[in-house]
DNA sequence: AAATTTTTGATTTACGTACATCAGAAATGG
DNA sequence: CCATTTCTGATGTACGTAAATCAAAAATTT
């Protein structure tokens, strides 16, 4: 049987209350008797029972996700997984407040984070924009002991506790290794589409691409990255005009949303051209495209995986819990045709 | 507030007593009171608090891992992990046991499975060797209400509650085309090598593998495949000597475990030969081979995942309870040299 | 040494559920 | 209608921890 409160209280030769104040940090305890506590804990092997402490606390965890209002597919199936977290949330003793902000709104974000100063919250995780002000207001949060995450998009040199994503640069790179080995010793050249180079991991992924594609397959030229907004007109009319007027194109990496437009322009040149292409985020659309061979890969992060990832990780540094580090590192998904879920 | 079974006795209008008593199944109520207390339940909506019951019932799950003995690195992994979770086993109310038992030995399998019969025993996570007496020996734990769950090998038609682990069929796809598009257009043989074509898994690979390499890939030839028992010796002396008598081998697959000799044939020739290499498995051997560019892809199934998830699985089904399905689903990792972990 | 402050102990209640006991009520049998 | 069986209610204890209260003991100050 693990031990107790009572096997503390015993092994120390301490009364219950005096265990309870040294466990909670409560005032009223000589420095010499909360050593000897503190000893009998560690000799004994003492770990809280955080169900039972839960239940005692009639504990509930306040959590607030901040995320980008915008239509693209991979951030309305990142608002359906916290809608899925929500569900679940009485089970799992949380309670969850979605805040939407503008994308790419700075001052929104910033303003939204510093609403939360002073509420009693158990965590924030927020979709992060890339900018000092924001690391600002997380580092504001960080020091008012709120657990911060940040969600599928990481602020750099930032004091937030944990990056529940993937690493866009490893991808970047991933996405170009399978263009450059998937178009074998070919010579051409490749089109990078974009949604915006002012995302962070946009930006990432370009940076991690185009250095594999110099370092590795020197026949295969990068062209200027196209930026289709994450909008499908755009989009499609920039790739159908681009592979019009360029016919040394063989492949294409979409590194962002956007990519029913992409897809739809592909269709238009199918059969004539062979054309090798890789896409982030799996959605209906890149799942159908992928099933009839008209892309070739789609990279791939798992939006359930970081939503229960993030709320676990907030939990646990609301407690002062370690985490499982192999069990929240989120994964970079590859999808052939062939490995589909 | 989440409602508590006093609200449920409130809004059935009976007592406390007859509440536990639907709730935990216990005789002596009519089946009209069974029914109004059922109704309330519903109503209201309540759920049980599952770690209040736990810690009034003193539950602890006793489960216990059924791992095949052998040395290979992968069942080394597995059995690191299962041992990781014995650490953390105190804190999730589990008592795992571990029972090794010889690689392929059905009866001993059995044996080991029958053991368990009358035990109080809260689940059973099996690597399963694929035989109509384990299916058996499965289907009487499971008609006494154990929970089964199998772990990496799955059993078919068994009456097991769950697979852990991957779609080895749809890995052996996804080798087919890596090796495929890797290999462009070219002209010329593929090599198999497999530990032994008794596992299912391995069966399985191999089965995804050829026709998708068949239908796909129609210039690459596939050599019979070879086995290597998972013994590194055995593997490089029969990849050594399959290489120098077949020039045209520009291929390999390798579905199973001992990729240490592949290796080391693999460097024998490597400036001068050019070879497509994919493998299974992710282990130090692996990843260095994958960084030196030995080989090509690593495909993985990571076993911290594959236990945890047991775990859960066996946790929630002793109680009754729902998973999140999409969260226990074990995907395939394909690692390229750029998004190793 | 007395007065004061600080520490400590003992005890109680609570969280939501499980489980046991016993008395009393209702239903069923004859 | 009484005896018997079956059901139901009331109540208490327990799980491991949190948190509060009050009294008693120790340490500190005067």
């Amino acid at each position: 049987m693990r031990p107790t409160v009572h096997d503390i209280a015993a092994a120390a030769g301490v009364s219950l209350a005096t265990v309870d104040r040294v466990l909670n940090q409560r005032p009223g305890v000589r420095l010499v008797t909360r050593e000897k506590v503190e000893e009998a804990i560690r000799q004994i092997g003492y770990i809280r029972d955080v169900a039972a402490a839960n239940l005692a606390k009639g504990r509930v965890y306040p959590l607030v996700f901040i995320v980008p209002t915008g239509d693209n597919s991979f951030m309305h199936g990142l608002r359906f997984e916290v809608n899925q977290a929500i569900l679940r949330a009485s089970i799992e003793r949380t309670d969850i407040r979605v805040v939407e902000v503008p994308a790419f709104d700075v001052p929104a974000l910033v303003a939204a984070l510093d609403a939360l100063q002073g509420q009693d919250i158990a965590g924030v995780a927020l979709v992060a924009t890339d900018a000092p002000e924001v690391r600002a207001a997380v580092g504001r949060l960080v020091s008012e002991r709120i657990p911060v995450v940040t969600l599928v998009s990481d602020l750099t040199d930032s004091a937030r506790h944990h990056y529940a994503g993937i690493d866009n640069i490893a991808a970047g790179r991933t996405a170009a290794r399978l263009l450059g080995r998937f178009l074998g010793g070919h010579d051409g050249d490749i089109t990078v589409l974009a949604g915006s180079m002012l995302v962070r991991d946009h930006r990432e992924r370009l940076q991690g691409f185009s250095a594999v594609m110099a370092q590795e397959f020197p026949k295969l030229r990068l062209l200027p990255v196209l930026e289709g907004r994450d909008d499908p007109e755009r989009t499609q009319s920039l790739i159908s005009r681009a592979l019009s007027e360029n016919k040394n194109i063989i492949g294409i990496y979409s590194l962002g949303a956007g990519n029913r437009g992409l897809i739809a322009a592909l269709k238009a040149v199918r059969p004539e051209r062979e054309l090798t292409v890789v896409v982030h985020e799996l959605t209906q659309h890149t799942r159908t495209a992928l099933l009839d061979g008209t892309i070739d890969a789609v990279l791939n992060q798992d939006a359930g995986h970081e939503v229960r990832s993030a709320i676990r990780v907030m939990k646990a540094t609301a407690d002062g819990q370690a985490v499982i580090a192999d069990q929240e590192r989120i994964r970079l998904d590859i999808f052939l045709k062939d490995n589909l879920p």
